[in-house]
DNA sequence: GTCTAGATAGCACGATCGTTCTATCTTCGT
DNA sequence: ACGAAGATAGAACGATCGTGCTATCTAGAC
């Protein structure tokens, strides 16, 4: 995993992962049966560390717009306690393999529609509390909230400065200000008392 | 570049290329005199593509506002257009190159600082031109307007759908509308005019 | 007409790739 | 004690990689 978030799932070889592991080529063969089994089995390892290091704690916070910033925030820290040494590893396979074709393709848009749909998920819950304004789409809410997470992982990565993170705080802190509901009680509102 | 924007500059090999045009090895190697040449012209060739698509569309609007709204558009469209069949070819490299050390990152890092700050500039003299609210952070309005863009490109090739270009766009207006100017003139606002 | 520069081809090299086959050696169940 | 299962090593295979060397062919300069 730590091989794959710099050099990508194409760098990791198992020539190459045998020389860092220092055994033999094929005693990291026999592990796994072939080149395809060992990123696929390196994907879902990734997937289980995303679980516990953002999904995980991103959860915990009580349902509504709090749990939605929390996630963000969840990913947030991710990045910035430096999990992967290349940043987020989902980040970097969906810049290697968005283009291509095949099953690895496929997971990767698979796992990226499943955490736009957690986002939208925790969104639309938050309007049913009334304490998200209803009238915004939530999908587009979840985009909105996606794009500066994934930008701060880039640069961070890129610049080597986690001072881009900040960004990415105040830009979810933003989207989330101007998607508040227009009055102010913490109760459920009527479904018709908004104007316009 | 085609081929580097589908499978990266890694997979961006000699004999790959030489097979895809179809002359010898030593024909295409002839050209340029090794890989590192022909991934340095290849970046070289992509950026002088991505000044014709975007750069030079985009700032032929006039100055000010209108001016930062047509880059983001002017990019949104580059991806739209499928200039290159991967999705945006520096997007990419970020992807690529964001966790490596060597010539390649430090070319990467230099172009997506050349892009921010040309955002970051146009985002400057909009709020000159009293257009933009000067209160808000230039650098944070120009992260809130890249994100967005840069998201879209990799879910739109990802999903091979054209449709989450919209969230970008409304992304993009919803960002700009909310950095505005408080006073609705269009003539020079005096200094102290802002209540907060 | 001759000469030179450039494009292309063909071949060979050492390195690395994924993969297979055949040992060893350890561990553990019975 | 014995045997099965698994981890590891080592050698070899064909393929591909980047690169070098040596032709051949073509286009243009003089």
């Amino acid at each position: 995993m730590r091989l794959a978030s710099i050099e990508g799932l194409g760098g990791l070889t198992i020539g190459r992962l045998a020389r860092e592991v220092d055994i033999s080529k094929s005693g990291v063969f026999a592990h796994f049966r072939s080149k395809e089994r060992l990123q696929q089995e390196t994907v879902e390892a990734a997937r289980r560390v995303f679980e516990r290091e953002v999904l995980e704690p991103g959860l915990a916070a009580p349902e509504g717009v709090a749990r939605v910033a929390s996630l963000c925030e969840a990913y947030l820290s991710y990045i910035e306690r430096g999990v992967f040494p290349g940043g987020c590893f989902f980040a970097h396979l969906l810049g290697e393999f968005d283009a291509r074709t095949g099953p690895i393709h496929d997971e990767v848009a698979a796992l990226q529609r499943g955490w736009v749909g957690l986002l939208e998920e925790l969104i639309t819950t938050a309007q049913e509390r009334g304490e998200l304004d209803p009238e915004v789409d939530s999908g587009q809410l979840a985009f909105e909230l996606y794009a500066p997470l994934e930008l701060a992982n880039f640069l961070t990565t890129l610049y080597r400065d986690p001072a881009t993170l900040e960004r990415g705080r105040e830009a979810v802190r933003a989207s989330l200000a101007g998607a508040m509901a227009p009055e102010g009680g913490s109760s459920r509102a009527g479904p018709a008392s908004a104007d316009s």
